[in-house]
Order: structure tokens, then C-alpha cells, then sequence
DNA sequence: TTAGGGTTAG
């Protein structure tokens, strides 16, 4: 062996070993001053460490100064780029490409489809497609498979399966991201569909393939499937994969399924912090929070580092239950971190202190922060709304139309709180017009909700129930359920038997015993038993029974 | 003689 073929290979194992900033910049010396110093391998290796480290500074100087540029360095120089997400000098890099000596390759086109994917660019993305195509590479399995993916990201699923089928004998990567696709777009059928498929034409699944596959599955409808999923991964052995297992966790938690998530997330060995946010998540998610603030715990113990994210969904936790002790502990640990000042944490603070009750520290945090934007302004508009301060949530909302920001739904879902908890009936009735003919925003479950709560709880109820039954069907068994609690505050039997009646006809599982609860307490005021009976024995019946309360004194 | 397309949570 040559010294010069002992010097590449030495190196070339330095560059695998050692990716770090400072082991990335003693290569790069080195490099250049050896024998090596305009290999094009090395260059683009230094472009891919570069980037990786986030010095896209150096990666370009280097690049910049090289006289012999490879499709790989071009590439390499061009990924980078759009990796961090800086699209403009990508495409620019691109368009010196096509005037220089090399031709893009598939690759070329795959980093490039990436780059308008993550750029919402869908016209930018048709135009490389195309160029794609008359270079030849447009049914090439690398280029395709990124161009499908770009595709389904940006919601074009026929042209991203339109692709995918004229692609011939797709590799597993490539029935990976159309399964992927299917699930971006919530077809989880045609995701299923697909994996039947990719084994029918002799592919195995592997470990992306159980990943997207489990992605699809997100509602407590499809839990019947979730388990064939979670079957098919025992039965490969993928279950303990570490991003499967993950998959697997989040995909139980989103059916509601959090003791199989939890048994999921217990077989994974040394779970990673992504594991236990997936399955501290799926607890709160489910509503059991003191078991995700018992497992944040356990996270902080074994000196796991929370993201902002993470500390944001357990400040939820604590506002549902109202612990500002624990509340103050996390913001504490949060100041440690340094991520207090972070958007999504300072939003989450303001929210648990105010729904704790702590309204002096959630205005306090909200006027420390210096660029107030429109999650802010919600969390504090919503605190004070339901602390009762209803004319100081104008003034908010004032301020904050002054500052030039522009109201968003969440903002009027706090507004319409406010108007509920104060009982302002003509003042909800204004901001629920407002948002409707004077900002454009489409009216959702929870406008309705507060609105019919508005006239119901003020004694509006025909009206209310007009106004109901004027929306689209079907109607949502929240709003027909907002209307039914204010029948059972009012005492209108007659009413809420019509309403109840409107609830059980849209035939979801998931919340019937509460209503008939609601129904049976009308009932009980008038010394109907009999009704009350029945209907109680229809609960435990189809819903296996709510646990009955039981009293402290 | 090596590199590049497709994975997990909120």
C-alpha cells in the first residue's frame, strides 16, 4: 500500500471518529497542508463536518476557494445550505452549478426538492420536478423518493402518489416515504394499504417502515389497528428499536392507550429524553398529570436535559392541577436551563401562575417580557379572563391591536372566556362578530362553545338552541353539550331531552356517559327515578360503568 | 475508495 493510499485512509478514519468543531478545523489544517490538499474527497468531507458543527462560514471559504469542484463538493456545499434552511444561496449555488463544468446529479435534485419542501415553495418544487425529469433523473429512487416526500409534506398527495407510481420497482426508502406521505396527509388507510402492498411486491418493512407506519395511527378509533402495528414490530424485532419504540409510545398516547404506551416505553433499554417527553406527553395528553409530573421528575433525577417543549406541556400539567408549588419548582429549573426566556416557556408560565391563582406573578412575567408577541398576549388575556378582570383583558386586547399585532383564534377563544366568566352575553356577542366580519377568522367548536354558553348561562336558552341547530350538521356534541349544562342549570327538562336526544344520535363513545350524567341530574330535580335509573344503567352498561364519587364528610 | 435520498415527541 502506498503512503498515500495509508495517509487517505488514516484520515478518512479521523474524519469518521472525530466530528467535532475543533477536530473538524485540525483535519482541515492538516489537509491542506498535506499532499491532499486538493482532493476533492477531503473538501467535501470538511463542507459535510463544517456544516454539521454549524459553521457554514468556513464550509463556503473552503468551498469558495477550491479549483477542482466534484458533484459531491457541489452537493455537499449545496445540502448545507439548505439545511440551514438558508434556501436563497442554495438555489443561487445551484444556478452556478448549471453554468460551471459538472451537471447535477440525482442527488443534486434530491437536496434541492428538500430545500423548496422546507421553503413552502410548491411552484419552486413543480420547477425542479420538471427539471428533474428532463435531465433524466425524474424516476431515479433517490430524487424521487425526495420529491415524493416534498410533495406529501406540501399536502400534494396525488402528484407526490402520481410519482411514486410511475417510479419502476421502488426501493423500500421509497414505499417508506409514500407511507410517510399517506400519513402526513391523515390517510391512514391508503398507509396501510401501502405497507400490505410494498410486502406483496416482495419488500420487507424495516425500522422507517414501522416508524411511519405508526405515525398514522393518532385517534382511539384505530386502536384496533395500533395493536396489529405494534404486533407486526414484535414479531420482527423492532419493537425495542429506539425510534420505533418511540413511535410506538406516542402512537398509543394519541389513542388513548397510556398503559400500553407505558409498557412500550419500559421495554425500550436506556430510554432516550425524546422516549420519556413522548410518554410524559401522552400522560398529559390523557389527562393523568400528576404521572407526568412524577416522570418529569424522574427525567430531572437522572440528569436528562428537558427542552423547551417539554417544560412548556409540564407547566400545563401543573395549571391542571392547580400545584403552583411544583408550578415555581419547574420555573426555577427553568431559570437553571436558561430556557425562561423562551416564547413557548414564558407562555406556559404566565398561563400555569394565572391558572393557579397567582395572577401578580403571571402579569409581572408578562410585563418583563420585552418583545410581547401574540402568544403572550393570549396566555395573559386568558389568565386575567378567568381570574374575572374583564376590563382590564380589554385594555390588553386594545394594547396589543395598537402594537400592530393581529388577533388570532386562540385570542378570541380567550376573549369569549373572559366574556363567560364575567358573564358579558351582548359584549361576547360583539367580539364573536368581530372576529367573524371584522378579522376573517373562521369561527371553531370552542367560539361556538363559549357563544352558547353566553346565552345559555343568561337564560337565552330557545334562542340558543336556535342558533345551534342553524349550524352546520353535524353538529359537534360539545356545542350540543355546552347547551345541554345549561339546561341542566336552568331546570328546562323538556329542552334538555331534545338536546341529549341530538348528542346520543351522533353516536360517539367518548364522552356519552358524561351527557346522560347531565341529563340524568335534569331528571333527578324533577323526581323522575325512573329516568334517572335508566339512564344510569345505560352508563355502566355501555361505557363500563363511571366510578361514583364519594364524599370526604 | 471512502461520501449523498427516506426515521421518533410536543
Amino acid at each position: 500500500m502506498s503512503s498515500q493510499t495509508q495517509l487517505r485512509l488514516i484520515l478518512y478514519e479521523f474524519s469518521r471518529k472525530f466530528q467535532t468543531k475543533l477536530s473538524t478545523q485540525k483535519l482541515h489544517s492538516f489537509v491542506t497542508k498535506s499532499r491532499l490538499a486538493r482532493d476533492p474527497f477531503f473538501a467535501t468531507q470538511l463542507v459535510r463536518l463544517y456544516a454539521q458543527n454549524d459553521d457554514l462560514a468556513s464550509a463556503r471559504k473552503l468551498f469558495d476557494v477550491f479549483p477542482d469542484r466534484s458533484v459531491f463538493l457541489w452537493n455537499s456545499v449545496i445540502r448545507a445550505y439548505a439545511k440551514a434552511h438558508q434556501f436563497s444561496t442554495a438555489f443561487s449555488l445551484f444556478s452556478q452549478m448549471l453554468s460551471s463544468d459538472r451537471r447535477p446529479d440525482n442527488f443534486t435534485y434530491a437536496c434541492l426538492a428538500r430545500g423548496f419542501s422546507e421553503s413552502f415553495d410548491t411552484d419552486g418544487l413543480r420547477c425542479i420536478h420538471g427539471i428533474a425529469m428532463v435531465s433524466g433523473h425524474g424516476f431515479d429512487q433517490i430524487c424521487g423518493s425526495a420529491i415524493v416526500k416534498a410533495y406529501s409534506k406540501a399536502g400534494h398527495i396525488s402528484e407526490a402518489s402520481k410519482l411514486f407510481l410511475s417510479i419502476p420497482d421502488p426501493d423500500v426508502a421509497l414505499w417508506n416515504v409514500m407511507i410517510s406521505g399517506y400519513e402526513c396527509c391523515g390517510i391512514w388507510d391508503k398507509g396501510i394499504n401501502m405497507f400490505n402492498l410494498m410486502q406483496h411486491r416482495g419488500n420487507l418493512p424495516n425500522c422507517y417502515t414501522m416508524v411511519a407506519l405508526a405515525t398514522c395511527l393518532i385517534d382511539p378509533s384505530l386502536l384496533h389497528i395500533a395493536w396489529s402495528v405494534h404486533g407486526f414490530c414484535l414479531k420482527i424485532n423492532l419493537d425495542t428499536h429506539s425510534y420505533v419504540g418511540c413511535a410506538l409510545v406516542n402512537m398509543y398516547s394519541r389513542c388513548r392507550c397510556i398503559a400500553s404506551a407505558r409498557s412500550v416505553y419500559n421495554s425500550i433499554s436506556g430510554p432516550d429524553l425524546v422516549a420519556c417527553s413522548s410518554l410524559i406527553t401522552g400522560y398529559s395528553r390523557c389527562g393523568n398529570h400528576k404521572e407526568a409530573l412524577y416522570l418529569f421528575n424522574e427525567l430531572r433525577v437522572s440528569g436528562k436535559k428537558p427542552d423547551c417543549v417539554l417544560v412548556a406541556i409540564v407547566l400545563g400539567s401543573c395549571a391542571e392541577l392547580s400545584d403552583s408549588v411544583y408550578g415555581k419548582e419547574v420555573h426555577g429549573y427553568a431559570i437553571r436551563l436558561g430556557l425562561e426566556f423562551d416564547i413557548k416557556v414564558h407562555s406556559a408560565l404566565i398561563d400555569m401562575y394565572s391558572k393557579c391563582g397567582v395572577l401578580d406573578s403571571a402579569i409581572n412575567l408578562f410585563e418583563g417580557i420585552p418583545e410581547k408577541n401574540i402568544v403572550s398576549f393570549n396566555s395573559v388575556i386568558l389568565g386575567l379572563g378567568l381570574n374575572g378582570f374583564a376590563s382590564t383583558v380589554f385594555e390588553k386586547f386594545t394594547e396589543m391591536l395598537e402594537m400592530g399585532l393581529k388577533p388570532d383564534e386562540a385570542t378570541f377563544a380567550a376573549l369569549l372566556c373572559t366574556c363567560c366568566h364575567s358573564g358579558l352575553l351582548y359584549k361576547g356577542q360583539e367580539i364573536f362578530e368581530r372576529m367573524k366580519f371584522e378579522f376573517g377568522i373562521e369561527p371553531k367548536t370552542e367560539h361556538y362553545v363559549y357563544l352558547v354558553k353566553l346565552m345559555g348561562m343568561a337564560g337565552k336558552l330557545e334562542e340558543a338552541f336556535e342558533f345551534v341547530m342553524s349550524l352546520r350538521k353535524p353538529i359537534d356534541s360539545g356545542i350540543l353539550g355546552a347547551l345541554l349544562s345549561c339546561c341542566e342549570v336552568h331546570e328546562n327538562t323538556q329542552l334538555a331531552e331534545v338536546v341529549a336526544e341530538k348528542i346520543l344520535e351522533n353516536g360517539e363513545e367518548r364522552g356519552r356517559s358524561v351527557y346522560k350524567v347531565m341529563l340524568s341530574n335534569v331528571y333527578a330535580r324533577y323526581g323522575r327515578w325512573d329516568e334517572v335509573e335508566r339512564l344510569r344503567d345505560g352508563i355502566s352498561e355501555s361505557f363500563g360503568g363511571k366510578l361514583p364519587g364519594i364524599s370526604w364528610f
